[in-house]
DNA sequence: CGGTTCATTGAACAGGCTCAACCTCAGTGG
DNA sequence: CCACTGAGGTTGAGCCTGTTCAATGAACCG
């Protein structure tokens, strides 16, 4: 389970830049932000590596050296407990950023979940680098914002919604992430295992493969196979989500359940 | 229960900016990182204004004009379900910076719970100021990886931890804000009720005012009163923060609770 | 004081957990 | 081609933590 050491490939090149710059997917890459002119200024403290499925490419609490934008592959973000309890604090996809340190050190852990290429920044120049191109600086501001607001929305699941309501949020959630990278949506693919899903709804593995099979029921999505999902009803999965469940009655005929569009 | 509007005081002027400035609190104030020759690029942007308890300075989901900062009193960081549930995503206190948009809108809502001074940006020049004070900008950063951490902590509260441990997590936690603050933390203050910590740590009031009386029992803590709480152990406390239920002292008894922990 | 909000306590209920058995399927090798 | 294997997934029964509902008690403010 101990991750071995990361394996890196090349120090920084042109093409890996350009590689870094077409991960346009979730909003922008960070590097895609950076003016045509001045990639040459970001050149020297980015490099690119490979990591292979179970490897631990941040340890919580080591000292921090690098942050990271993944080019391909998944990951995912976790904390644990001396018991080995732990909490999936975000799932990790192409285009995303994530290393940046608190007070030196790394808050949370991240492993990667399939076969993963991440494009990596030292963060002794960051700053100097951040303080030079602003856009690039603005780029990551309006991540990090939007990483804590995912943050929040996903404190108030955990705080406040049901088992099914979770899984029904996560699901669209996902499809939701699918969708912006352009991957397929009508049936989707989970990358990660129930195991992984209960981690991250906080519940157990039976919880998340007894909800899928109460979601299923109501008519809500099919599920095809181990890792694909179709959605049969997104407004119904909404609803749910957000704790409309007024008639959801496993919908009968007429009944459409989901007139309100909420809020 | 509606907020009323915001009461203005005044716009920007230099001894507002100077009881900006000295908020250095929890970590530092942003104002305080700008540079002394440069407060004057700031000043246009910056306003004071005040709030009063149960007054809503922020409404998830409208148009995000301000950011703020708060430097004087306390406020609560809050999501809503339309059915009246509600997640209490954070607590603010002196110091402390809220209100940046994602989309052009604001996440959550804030509303005060006390009697509150604030200091606002204005947020449609706030990336202008950000690209020109490159400190201001790398403080803001700072803080939002901070605050980002924070979430994922709870969120491993939320997600794994028992009623018990939250409680005594969300404890230490306000005790180490509060000597940040310099505030007194031999009997330390909630300034919260009951119920707004259920809401923070997705329990009920019940569950909460029973699990003091557990942490009460254990010699853990003394509870002075409604808002004000002793500590009696600290280092148990931490251990039960952490799971780390191993020698909590004289539990014997019949607390078994829950000695697995792997999943 | 009386009224209102906040907090504590009790008893019954329920959602999700635990433990355990069984199933499914991909990969492997005979 | 099929049996074996092991990880991942499903299903069932009983239990426990925390919720719900309800009553009582304590504190704050006019």
């Amino acid at each position: 389970m101990v991750a071995g050491v990361l394996r890196l490939v090349v120090p920084a090149t042109r093409s890996m830049l350009d590689g870094c710059r077409s991960c346009h997917a979730r909003s922008l890459s960070l590097c895609g932000s950076v003016p045509e002119g001045r990639l040459g200024e970001i050149a020297d403290i980015v490099e690119t590596m490979r990591a292979r499925p179970h490897q631990r490419i941040i340890v919580e609490g080591d000292e921090a050296r690098h942050a990271y934008n993944i080019v391909s592959g998944a990951a995912k973000l976790l904390k644990e407990l001396p018991d080995g309890r732990q909490q999936i604090v975000g799932f990790l996809l192409t285009g995303d950023f994530f290393g940046l340190p608190v007070d030196g050190v790394h808050p949370c852990s991240v492993e990667a979940i399939a076969e993963t290429r991440l494009c990596r920044f030292r963060l002794d120049q960051l700053d100097v680098v951040l303080g030079r191109i602003s856009a690039l600086a603005a780029a990551l501001r309006s991540r990090l914002a939007g990483d804590l607001a995912a943050a929040q929305e996903q404190m108030l699941s955990l705080g406040q919604k049901s088992a099914l309501e979770r899984l029904a949020g996560f699901l669209l959630q996902i499809g939701a992430q699918a969708d912006q990278l352009g991957l397929p949506t009508d049936p989707m693919r989970l990358p990660m295992t129930r195991a992984d899903i209960a981690d991250y709804l906080g519940l157990t593995l039976e919880t998340i493969s007894r909800s899928l099979g109460k979601l299923k029921e109501r008519g809500l999505i099919t599920v095809l196979g181990r890792h694909d999902i179709a959605f049969r009803s997104v407004a119904g999965l909404t609803d749910l989500a957000q704790g409309d469940e007024a008639s959801p009655g496993f919908a009968m005929e007429g009944d459409q359940g989901c007139r309100s569009a909420g809020s």
